[in-house]
DNA sequence: ACCTGAACACCGTTCAAGT
DNA sequence: ACCTGAACACCGTTCAAGT
């Protein structure tokens, strides 16, 4: 710990390789250049070091993007602090929401993992979220459904979005020309919406998300209730 | 068309080869073995050809699975016969979910395609739940507003639903063995959440889908009366 | 016209060998 | 202890050559 041997690191930043250091490089990676680009070769190389160094830190692929993936759900705030269950709630969602189109690769692997389950990287969020519910009230069958309509709307909507985002290299008039090819006999109504989009901002795209997530929350807040009135 | 010389296929049912024959190979394998099982190569072998004959009635890869995606949207429901918009868009997107179901990996090219936006391959689709809306009277914003909710849960909840399916070659005891793991005092309510699921039945788990599918309904209704009240 | 062998530029991963 | 060269078993895809 206190006897480092300092080597004079002058032509080359050698800061050693380390799990931590191979994870931020991927997730860098990812986030800059997308998840394909993201192969062992060009990670090794962007770290200085062949592909095989990188096993020494890293069980195999599936490990990496697991790594990558905790990162990311990391940066998730699962202990907000309002008054009531249901802003909290909106608030961890809008946060999830927020750090998963940050890092637009990382909901297909949290959807659709290369192998593993995923729900054990994802155990603390999802403990939060029942936990949160319970305390609230919920009985254990109210907490798991809520958990269910919040969750799959938070990872649902987001990959659907990001599925309908136009690719990063479209040229300026992307849409325009898709508009054009369209047969306005086959297709009224698709141009018709295509049109709506056309005026709407980005501000407008996000209250979709929001949208959807205060059906869910009134929807949760209305079976509570009748479960309580049972009671 | 009708000299067709008869070659008596004898030895090898020798069927030629056509795109539509590869894809259905395509689609098949990719059912029976996984996204991942589907190569050029094995797809070649399963026709009894060399994989590079492919090319000849597909363009690449993304084109084989462009048309296999476009075989799942073609078993949906798209023109259900009730009287009211709530019914028939409660029918298409059960029958949707339905068809998503039963080719697993069918939803993730959709919402992450491998290269191109999915929207060419789905406009039949989008265009007839738009179309089914703006008929009933929905205004254009709330057309686009009611296919974004419905499409999002339709999709986005199958993928969910998928991603948290035991895996195929799960043993008996899998989720026993998953909770023994559980630390009870670090994860308390997932202990008690899996309990709720070990009760539920798969029938249940249906209705988790329709529960939300509900939901975005109810809220379509109401956002829709505000909308003619105000005019 | 359709199919194939050989080849190319990639993958992830292993393992013995280096320092 | 950490890193590497060479190799293996795969990919998708091309192209000239076969029939």
């Amino acid at each position: 710990m206190s006897s480092v041997p300092r080597t004079p690191r002058t032509h080359r930043t050698r800061t050693p390789l380390s799990r931590e250091r191979v994870l931020r490089a991927a997730l860098d990676m990812a986030d800059s250049t997308g998840l394909d680009s993201l192969t062992m070769r060009a990670l090794g190389q962007a770290l200085g070091v062949e592909a095989m160094s990188l096993y020494n830190y890293v069980e195999d692929k599936d490990d990496l993007l697991t790594g990558i993936v905790e990162l990311v759900l990391s940066e998730i705030d699962l202990a907000p602090t309002a008054q009531d269950w249901r802003s909290d709630m909106r608030a961890t969602a809008v946060s999830a929401h927020e750090a998963l189109l940050r890092h637009p690769w990382a909901t297909q692997l949290i959807l659709s993992p290369p192998s593993a389950p995923a729900v054990s990287v994802r155990m603390g969020y999802i403990e939060s979220i029942l936990a949160r519910l319970r305390k609230a009230g919920f009985t254990p069958e109210a907490a798991s459904r809520g958990y269910h309509a919040l969750d799959s709307h938070i990872l649902g909507f987001t990959i659907w979005q990001l599925g309908h985002a136009l690719p990063e290299d479209a040229p300026p008039d992307f849409v325009d020309t898709l508009m054009r090819q369209l047969d306005p006999d086959v297709f009224p109504y698709l141009m018709e919406h295509a049109g709506v989009h056309m005026k709407s901002s980005e501000v407008a795209e996000e209250g979709e998300f929001e949208f959807g997530l205060d059906l869910i929350l009134d929807g949760l807040e209305r079976y509570v209730r009748s479960t309580w009135n049972q009671a």
